[in-house]
DNA sequence: GAGACAGTAACGTCGCGTAAGGGTTT
DNA sequence: TAAACCCTTACGCGACGTTACTGTCT
């Protein structure tokens, strides 16, 4: 029971992924789907996988940090790993952070043109 | 007399870019050196030019919107021209907003995660 | 001849989109 | 015969980085 045997375009419609993603993700090695015959069966291992690496897109990962990820995941939870993806996440968010306050000085920089430009227009 | 003409090294050094990037806006028709033989020399033009492509850059445009900006003002400000650069900027001011959210909601989501697994740590 | 500078050509990056072509099953 | 699904191969994008090789000037 629950032995969860997906094929390839349920894959798709419950991720909402195009096949051309899944194909991607297998050729670099992110997935490993069984094959029948020529046709990809993916079991809930790869299901499991595929959550953790479309969660890891939203968060701006790119794929190959969301594999070292996937390797500290896999060999589940013990404290150096989980160490280890506390360290991931602190230097995620720093990343993050910085990426926030050169978003902000843009947004700044941009509406004072703006201003500027819209004052130009109301003196002529 | 402020003719001037600028080499290849000096443009690169003058705003911080490698060769292969002024040599890719050559490329795609952004910058139109002049040649001495099959040296390139920059003028005030060109100058002036890519100063608007970087700031341009800054503001996570891409080349080809910038292009655009770049029609504008080298016409040089007629009402019309302001009106779109105004429109311009508002959608992207708009882009960058929405952004700025995703950014906001990616953070917390990690921050979220991180704090559970400290948790974790500390009650194993 | 060595070193600094110039040039061109062309392949590599990332995360897929988009054909183009063919096979198998309903 | 057609529709629906599957497959592989391979070129395209954007904004350059990088390598490889050649040429020119000091």
């Amino acid at each position: 029971m629950s032995e969860e045997r997906i094929s390839f375009k349920e894959m798709c419609a419950r991720f909402d992924v195009t096949p051309r993603t899944l194909r991607y993700y297998e050729y670099i090695e992110l997935l490993r789907p069984e094959r029948v015959g020529r046709s990809r069966i993916y079991g809930p291992r790869e299901v499991a996988r595929l959550t953790l690496i479309l969660r890891g897109r939203r968060w701006g990962f790119s794929l190959e940090e969301i594999r070292q990820w996937l390797l500290i995941y896999e060999e589940q939870g013990n404290d150096a790993q989980m160490h280890e993806f506390l360290k991931l996440a602190e230097r995620k968010l720093d990343e993050l952070n910085a990426e926030r306050e050169k978003l902000d000085e843009t947004m700044r920089d941009l509406a004072d043109l703006r201003d500027q430009v819209a004052r130009e227009l109301k003196n002529a």
